[in-house]
DNA sequence: CTAGAATTTAGATATTTAGCTAAATAACGA
DNA sequence: TCGTTATTTAGCTAAATATCTAAATTCTAG
């Protein structure tokens, strides 16, 4: 999961994925969304895949990433689950003994 | 939101977070749970104060702090509903070309 | 006011990261 | 085979990060 959250730490691969959310597209077409060198991007590419976050096939002399929604599912809500954040149950954690309540935030689910 | 994702980044910074999910606590009761240096612990803190996930409340000699839920909440909601997983509908979409032309929303990061 | 406790700031170092250019690899088509 | 295209690997630099020890800050008690 850590390897998960590093890669979702760089606003360049956060965008990759929404990009493949998309559409499976090789790595020169997603390159070209960005203005660094194809160099770094397959550094980046590297760390995605490092993550499991995308997945490679090469199609003839282009190689096609195509994200892997699973994975970012299962380290995003089991996350969020951990703070009863999201489509599980939004349990009250905040009114353990706290001084001040400064922010009744509610309504997310339930 | 980018401040948010490098503040989950690390594993120590993500256990602090749910460390605080269960009652506020002072630095040096966070600091205890962890094998590192207090001045380490207290950039933690700010970093994590950097991305608004938790507030600082001074009593007496000591910090006390607390979790913003709300911030957390948002940002990993906002992220996840981009890729349509969480409180939305689920829809099969890992599957290769879906290619709609619905002009997908982008740009809401950083 | 002085001592002590809790925390942060300062200053230093080692590691990691993001970026670049240039070179290597792989797959194709002529 | 040769040249072209797509991508990665190598090698480098600069900046950011995580960590430490020592010192400064802030607050409370006595």
């Amino acid at each position: 999961m850590s390897a998960v959250f590093k890669a979702l730490a760089d606003p360049t691969r956060r965008k990759v994925l929404e990009l493949l959310r998309q559409r499976p597209m090789t790595a020169g077409e997603l390159s070209e969304h960005f203005p660094v060198s194809r160099p770094t991007m397959s550094a980046h590419f590297a760390v995605l895949r490092e993550a499991d976050l995308i997945e490679a096939n090469k199609i003839g002399t282009s190689i096609l990433y195509q994200l892997k929604l699973s994975v970012l599912e299962d380290a995003l809500l089991g996350f969020s689950r951990l703070f009863g954040i999201g489509t599980g149950e939004r349990r009250a954690a905040e009114s353990a003994g706290v001084a001040r309540p400064e922010e009744t935030r509610e309504g997310a689910d339930e």
